[in-house]
DNA sequence: TTTAAGTTGAAATCCGTTTTCATTTGGGCG
DNA sequence: CGCCCAAATGAAAACGGATTTCAACTTAAA
């Protein structure tokens, strides 16, 4: 999704729910787009901060709801205790490979894996909403350092 | 890894530690191990209070803990906010099938889906250490009903 | 026993999240 | 344009689960 169709997205949300299009919404958004995905409320805090001392935290939290609910963005939690938000690919669903030691994530997407996932869960008589995937481990740069 | 087993391992972990063998530590393994899986230090010390009115939500948290260390118990995050613990297999890695709409929690394992995983991880350069795979959907029984 | 070190439980603290509330702002309407 | 009201804002307070503090109490080794 690029990042005018989420600034379009994001209006037509605003309006059906009443809702009102603010100045700090729109840096808040726009913030969020430029600055890269898995950004947690804190860190997306901060960056506006250098740039537009005014803004709350709570407003940055606030939006991020919004982002979350109209679906330009989801909420991640990687057991760090901090939730995260990504900018969402929508028709695209993806997983996560964090590194333990530097705290990269990258992300990735296997259809065999997602095709075994509702085999499995039709044997349990499951039908899947959502999952979620996470493989923790050393990226390769810091294998090579150890 | 059976309960005579799981008692006799908490005792060594102890001991190797210096750390001291009491009453509420048992009676808290004792009772984590009769309760089944997956319940959140709130649960188990709801559980606790009812035959032993005097032990603290801190003893169990703190015990919770040192279960966790030895290898006995494994910590797991559900999405709720809550930490949840289960007694661990320790040989046998398993994932987990979670009804969204009753809260049952099934779990399961596939090989198939693991070697997809370290497959995955190599191409983009990582060694995976432990991973969590949760589906989240609607199991037998809710489906039936709706 | 005596004693030092570890443990306990109640209460306090921590820390990310969420809410409150007085004030400000957006935007529809005359 | 200005008015007005609902929505939004930001600072601070409240919240909730996890964790720590601390004085009193156990454990187990000598």
């Amino acid at each position: 999704m690029g990042s005018t169709e989420s600034k379009n997205k994001f209006k037509d949300f605003l309006l059906s729910q009443g809702l009102k299009s603010t100045n700090q919404r729109e840096l808040i958004l726009e913030e969020f787009l430029r600055a890269g995905s898995h950004l947690s409320t804190e860190e997306l805090y901060i960056r506006l901060r250098k740039k537009h001392p005014r803004i709350g935290y709570a407003t940055v939290h606030r939006s991020l709801k919004l982002f979350a609910q109209c679906g330009i963005a989801e909420q991640r939690h990687f057991g760090d205790g901090q939730a995260r938000y990504e900018a969402s690919d929508h028709d695209e669903h993806h997983d996560h490979l964090i590194c333990v030691s530097c705290g990269k994530i990258v992300e990735f997407e296997d259809p065999r894996i997602e095709a075994l996932q509702v085999e499995v869960a039709g044997e349990h008589g499951f039908s899947i909403e959502r999952h979620r995937l996470e493989l923790y481990g050393s990226c390769a740069d810091c294998s090579s350092i150890t």
